[in-house]
DNA sequence: TGGGAGGTTCAGTATTGCCGAACGGTGTTT
DNA sequence: AAACACCGTTCGGCAATACTGAACCTCCCA
């Protein structure tokens, strides 16, 4: 482990926080190092492009390189890259928002983001992260861990964002059971009120988990009783034809061929 | 300057060139330092999930915090934030994909994006970057950069992307003279065959410019005769609301606001 | 005009990161 | 099938490197 690397990176986190920008004495404060130890850190992310300072107040912020890298990252994103075909197809499908995200930590990031067909203004949410228990891409993905991940997550505390949040394990556990036997999960306003959320896991090669797939919208449209169903089959099926794409079928995952052809 | 940090941002560099990731091998040999101190740089930036490592093959590639802190640029971002609601208004008026652009070395940075209003299938830029001799927006920008700035800028080798691009310093400083004294600037196939741009400088409150916003198009659509002046006033003023937006205005500025007014 | 806060510079010290050599695994070649 | 070559990883010792305390400068406020 280099020291000054892994502090570098406390730096971004900070930074990253801070709204308005932070200065060289909160920075070295908050990462529990002195002044100018902060400050040589600051000046070679500088360099980098990785922050910059602001030419008047003298603080520092998020520089544009994170943008380029973050738009690297996507670019040579596996799932990512395979799943922009298939969340198209799906939004035109049941008219609605389609989201892809992945596991980062104890959190979903949302890599892909097609929007709703008829949609009127609508902002962008790919780089947003949510707690993976108050959304069903994060259920989905969690629900298909091994074991000994699941625990661990399920373990740790959990917060509430709304009323609706389950934040007991026990509860916790007995929903991805379910989820594991439906193979998709759902969200009721978990995360935000009135938000809800259909999402079914995306398998690679190996037959392990690596994201999940599924349309956003609004309670009464996603989860209407007459609607429901035909969008929970709707989002499973793609995300079994993303899962093939991705070399997904004959070791761990047998099933999954079996009842997609 | 803090040499392992350096490193390690050359690393983030190389792998976000590398598209099928590169393996500790190669990242030492790119960086010119010993096997064992990328090891070390790589397992430091995996723990901040800056990188991942394929489990398989062993081969590493950026991570996804990465698209996470570029998120947080993006929102920490004044321009950006108070691009947003302009640059709706303006794909909306001129029935064009609308940029909103920052200076990135010698990039522009794509930092938002609004879609043109009927449009089909469109893939979002924002995180793309471009040479700034290449793009309506570069050009407005650079135009109105300091001298010496501006001459460093055209200095460098500058590339040609298709056959249309300018390359030669005497001819850019002749366009971008005339950037200045119309207000706008004018791309033609320069970055690829058939897309055209028209765009405008945006200024801060120190009379700096800090971006530019332009629209996006297909040559025939943006620079037929008949649309094209009204193209490049509808640009122009919407960079000159969103300067004052940014609290541009009174001191050196004082010729926007005369003519917005 | 004086005080204080924040960003920046400097020089010394020992902590820390760097490198050479060696290990264990995998895939390839002979 | 055995030997090889390649790659990611671990270890230990040396010294280069990064951290710290103290001081400087500038700007802002009283």
């Amino acid at each position: 482990m280099v020291q000054s690397v892994a502090r570098a990176i406390e730096i971004l986190r900070v930074l990253g926080t801070a709204a308005r920008g932070a200065g060289v004495t909160e920075v070295a404060e908050r990462i529990g190092v002195a002044k100018p130890t902060a400050h040589a850190l600051l000046r070679t992310l500088e360099a980098g492009q990785l922050v910059a300072q602001d030419s008047e107040t003298g603080k520092y912020r998020l520089g544009p390189a994170l943008l380029e890298l973050g738009n690297a990252y996507l670019e040579t994103h596996e799932l990512r890259v395979r799943s922009v075909a298939w969340a198209d197809g799906l939004a035109n499908r049941v008219g609605e928002a389609v989201w892809v995200g992945v596991l980062s930590g104890d959190h979903v990031l949302v890599v892909h983001h097609a929007f709703r067909p008829e949609g009127a203004v609508q902002i962008l949410e790919v780089g947003a992260v949510i707690p993976w228990h108050t959304c069903a891409l994060g259920k989905a993905i969690v629900a298909h861990l091994p074991e000994a991940d699941r625990a661990a997550l399920s373990r740790a505390p959990l917060a509430a964002l709304t009323g609706a949040t389950r934040t007991a394990p026990s509860a916790l556990a007995e929903e991805l059971e379910g989820v594991r036997a439906t193979g998709y999960a759902v969200e009721d306003g978990e995360a935000a009120i009135g938000d809800a959320g259909i999402a079914a896991p995306v398998f690679d090669h190996t037959g392990e988990v690596v994201g999940a797939i599924g349309a956003i919208g609004p309670v009464e449209r996603l989860l209407a009783e007459e609607t429901r169903h035909g969008l929970a089959v709707a989002v499973r099926e793609t995300a079994r034809h993303l899962s093939r794409d991705l070399g997904a079928g004959r070791p761990a995952t047998r099933r999954w061929v079996a009842a997609a052809s």
